[in-house]
RNA sequence: GUGGUCGUAGCUCAAUGGUAGAGCUCCAGAUUGUGAUUCUGGUUGUUGCGGGUUCGAGCCCCGUCGAUCACCCCA
């Protein structure tokens, strides 16, 4: 038994789990690249200072922080945001706007573990700096709804559930609330329907609002609000609108969001949100204490909820499965059936390599048999036998269980028409 | 940070307070040039860790670490 574990809340990724952490991070890329995205990444760890910056002091208690030997504070990033506003806003004249980035990496939270939830995440992230329009939203709720559709995902697996804080703070001014309550409403809001109504209503109260006026603005705030209506065309326009909710509960925490915010939310299971997001107009110029005033909106994804519904939904279960088979099958298994023909197998393998196919074979000597095995385990197309019979080199065909003998000069051509060839089925199981 | 449940072989789990086991996996052989099945044999444990009670603790008690669930929080 190991003497030394994990540390608590982060993990380990072993070759079967690493090949879906990278499905997903191809799935991502690919999707984001669709759209235009290019990549960026920041450094994981920060000053402190940074993301006080941007959350105040009372999130130090959620942060990886520490000092450093010079006695700096640092802080492991609990999320990118702050770092691309740091970076966007230092370089902005550099880039044509708008700035459409993309980033996928590693975020850390000092919060008990469970379901969901680890202290080592890993995020996508996709911003849109410097384009204040509806349609830049409309962009990023197409690529989040283009990204778990890529992932299998169907209507009937998630939702988008989409609000705006502009229709609260509308509506706040209408009843002559002053602005100082704003944050402490949209917290209410946002534990509404998790909380008992009795609760709700004293704390309204305490605001000068009652529940009823809220409940009742919330039950008729749908899609034909005019907060949405530029929103609603682009995405009508892709034939994307149905895959919208509108839900005046969603206000995305108390964090920087001025407009726009959603979520994506899977209808099945009972999860936490897979993905959030929304319009931050105001961080930049907070960050820079005014001197780039930058409008921006974004969102992030999560491996970890992202992994549970995978794991949960058929439809997605299926396109994991082959994309873990296509990335582990190899082209060729190489036997060596005769010790004597090692040096000519060998030179094979690296001529095949060479010509950029995934090849494998055996260390020492094994039984015929056994390398038989190791070529069905690695899923390889071919197997390659040296034996006695050299210069004849016997070429199988796994999948079909066909073979035929090829002369040593031919092989590499022979192998690489095959191989070039679609494979007739897909071995499984 | 708070509370509930749990922790035995690589995995899934047994074992009235009385000698720590099974299945699967893995390795080897049956089978010295062909993937499956079957059969045979074999490796693996300070029972998470540390104390305490007891003639005797995997089991009871305390602490601790970890997992999990629910709070808190969710940028």
């Amino acid at each position: 038994m190991a003497t030394f574990k994990t540390v608590k809340g982060f993990r380990d990724f072993y070759p079967e789990d690493c090949a879906i952490r990278n499905f997903i991070f191809d799935t991502w890329r690919s999707v984001a690249r669709r759209y235009g995205f290019v990549e960026y990444e920041g450094p994981a760890l920060e000053s402190t200072d940074l993301f006080r910056k941007k959350s105040g002091d009372e999130i130090t208690g959620q942060l990886f922080c520490f000092e450093d030997k010079a006695k700096r504070e640092l802080s492991m990033r609990p999320e990118v945001t702050p770092s691309l506003a740091r970076m966007a806003t230092a370089r902005q004249r550099d880039y044509k706007k708008p700035l459409k980035w993309f980033q996928i990496g590693s975020c850390f939270r000092y919060e008990e573990p469970q379901e969901g939830r680890t202290r080592e995440f890993i995020q996508f992230n996709a911003d849109i700096l410097g384009d204040a329009s509806p349609a830049a939203d409309a962009e990023l709720i197409a690529l989040s709804i283009d990204v778990a559709r890529a992932f299998g995902l169907k209507k009937e697996d998630f939702i988008i559930r989409l609000s705006n804080r502009q229709i609260w703070t509308t509506f706040l001014a209408d009843r002559n609330i002053a602005e100082e309550h704003t944050s402490t409403f949209l917290q209410i809001i946002d534990k509404i329907e998790r909380t008992k109504p009795e609760d709700t209503a004293t704390k309204l109260e305490a605001i000068g609002l009652s529940y009823g006026d809220v409940r009742a603005f919330m039950d008729t705030t749908d899609d034909s609000h005019p907060a949405f209506a530029e929103l609603k065309a682009a995405l009508e326009a892709r034939g994307l609108w149905s895959f919208i909710k509108i839900d005046a509960s969603i206000v995305r925490g108390l964090a920087y969001y001025t407009g726009t915010v959603f979520e994506v939310f899977d209808l099945q299971h009972d999860l936490r949100a897979v993905a959030g997001g929304g319009r931050y107009d105001k961080l930049c110029a907070l960050m820079t204490d005014g001197s780039v005033d930058m409008p921006a909106a974004g969102f992030a994804m999560g491996d970890v909820v992202l992994g549970l519904l995978l794991k949960k939904t058929p439809g997605a279960q299926f396109k994991l499965t082959e994309a873990l088979l296509a990335a582990s099958s190899i082209d060729a298994y190489i036997v060596v059936a005769d010790e004597a023909q090692r040096g000519n197998a060998l030179a094979t393998l690296q001529a095949l390599r060479d010509a950029g196919h995934r090849v494998d074979t055996s260390f020492g000597q094994t039984k015929v048999g056994k390398q038989f095995q190791a070529a069905e385990e690695r899923k390889a197309r071919l197997a390659i036998v040296f034996g006695s019979e050299y210069p004849q080199v016997v070429v199988k065909n796994l999948i079909a269980r066909s073979q035929v003998e090829v002369p040593a000069a031919d092989l590499i051509g022979h192998i690489q028409a095959t191989l070039a060839t679609a494979p007739h089925g897909i071995l499984l199981a």
